[in-house]
DNA sequence: TTGAAAGCGGTACCAC
DNA sequence: GTGGTACCGCTTTCAA
């Protein structure tokens, strides 16, 4: 079936000068060309995948590495990743690797090893140390979204700064009395530990240290609904809170709603996201935006593969406060 | 760098026999395959899967096709799939065909017809004609989930059945002014029609076919919810209402809160799914579970495979009735 | 500008 | 049981 020898023969010329035409390498003359591809169109030839990789050592192929996809940040990141790689003619391999997992051991000790991909994408992973190893071992460029800065490039928002925009928007309103909800816990993200630190230094800046109160929380829209539910059943309670991202943020709003807590007259709620859910929920919150993430890691991605060498790059993006109407002074008639 | 020659050579085997002792494929005395084993783990020997494709003509790589990976559903069904892959040693290529897009013409016209994979699994991709012709002409089995049933594997619930028992839930309780909500609008899509004639039959069935209402919205949670906030503002408005899926009726749900409408004493209201967010909300609805169809799709793909004249199987399930909070007998006090 | 031929890294048939 | 060898289908020197 349709090799290039049969288009080759169709053409009468040779497979090295088919080849030369079709992938626009070396030299063809224009009518060579023509015949090459006509002969090739009407064949309905398509090169075989695995033989021009065996050939060139190059898969077209970009591997993507996350530990879910059903979570809002992640399946955005995934689309844009898969967009940008759908206008450069790049196949996209999936790896599903939640912590804990046999499966996430299986991916890093063969499914990684197996190199059937150019580069790789690591987004939110997260990884242990000798994770990190075998990343490096494959011996093909990897980008992160949401990671540490340092030997890899690296893609994602400065947390630092998103989340001390949060609480200084409400020290700003006049709350004292704000928590930070999210995180905590066995396997506890560094996005989110940082998201912490950035609050409660923003605390402690505005002289805040001792009212700053974590809650701890997983970091699923669920979650966020308990942790809330229990935080606002006590009758001392905060009058706003920070949440570590939108789904924990629309969690506690829901919540509030559900114990008769007005928001935001009674609780001033802020996220980090800007959630598909974030404006339907009048949510105020730091926008930050997965897709462009995702296409930024596929350039940087790309441009490492061309050129090996680079030293890494770091895109640190500043999200944006979008202000809605979860959050106002607090409620002074107290 | 470390291909299967230097395996052989350093177990002082032929390439052959290292082969065959690595595959498992004919016959090695157990000694030799020792040998040429250890060989291996000491070289860190990995074959590599271009040159086994091309050999063998076998990608071990699944292709996953679907329009959206951010919605519940269609990521649910994605995580299935790729644990079963993983299991088996299998990889997963993902394509995401959004309807209208020139990415979606692309993957049929082009990336399809790679053959990257032994065999595609598509996911609620209500496929065009010559989409469909597309996906045979590659000579490789196809399992859909949530498609219609005819010359391929199929996989899905019975659509029918659950809006049906739903209906009948809410006629049972009493409700008579029952409003079917989502769906409608240009690419409407195949499932929620069936719904909604299921629906429409329920009623008619009980008498109520003149009562029966199909409220346009998008297929999605904030596409219920403003959908539901315009049906639910009219003072004359419905006792209940049937969601074409949970993000749906959890829309309406919380427009209904928005809007001071007490669920389920004023409102009820049945969703399809058993969405993450169902039980939070404390939605009756008919549960499915979609990384089980996800894991039942990989299944019949692989015995495709295996066995590529099998008959096509339809494997239809179906939901189950879980009741929660949201439904109840209408107020009768008005 | 084009063609012949040598790989790329395995598998699998066939003879020993 | 094991080894030699002809492919799998394409790219890429190197010569002509």
């Amino acid at each position: 079936m349709g090799g290039i020898a049969d288009v080759a023969k169709r053409a009468g010329v040779s497979k090295a000068t088919a080849s030369r035409a079709l992938t626009g390498a070396g030299y063809v003359s224009p009518t060579t060309r023509q015949k090459v591809v006509s002969a090739a169109r009407e064949l309905g030839y398509v090169a075989s995948t695995s033989a021009v990789s065996l050939a060139t050592g190059r898969t077209r192929n970009v591997g993507v590495i996350m530990p879910y996809v059903n979570r809002w940040f992640f399946a955005e990141v995934l689309e844009g990743i898969q967009r940008s790689l759908l206008e450069r003619d790049l196949d996209l391999t999936l790896y599903d690797a939640k912590p804990g997992t046999v499966g996430r051991q299986r991916i890093f000790d063969d499914y990684l090893a197996r190199k059937r991909f150019d580069g790789l994408i690591a987004v939110g992973l997260e990884p242990a140390d000798h994770e990190i190893e075998r990343m490096h071992a494959i011996d093909r460029p990897v980008v992160m979204i949401v990671g540490d800065e340092g030997t890899t490039c690296t893609v994602g928002i400065d947390d630092d700064h998103a989340v001390r925009r949060a609480t200084e928007h409400l020290i700003g309103l006049g709350h004292t009395d704000i928590a930070f909800l999210g995180g905590g816990g066995a396997d506890w993200a560094m996005v989110d530990r940082r998201r912490l630190s950035g609050y409660e230094a923003a605390m402690a800046e505005a002289g805040l240290a001792d009212r700053a109160q974590h809650v701890q929380s997983e970091v699923t829209l669920p979650g966020g609904y308990a942790a809330a539910a229990d935080l606002l059943g006590d009758t001392r309670r905060p009058t706003a809170v920070v949440g570590v991202c939108d789904e924990v943020a629309i969690g506690a709003m829901i919540a509030a709603r559900r114990l008769g807590i007005r928001v935001p007259s009674e609780l001033s709620v802020v996220g980090i996201d800007d959630h598909e859910f974030a404006e339907m929920f009048s949510l105020t919150t730091l926008e930050q935006i997965p897709r462009e993430q995702g296409s930024a890691a596929v350039d940087l991605l790309l441009q490492q593969i061309a050129q090996p060498d680079r030293p890494p790059v770091d895109v640190r993006l500043k999200a944006r406060l979008v202000v809605r109407a979860s959050t106002a002074p607090p409620d002074t008639r107290a």
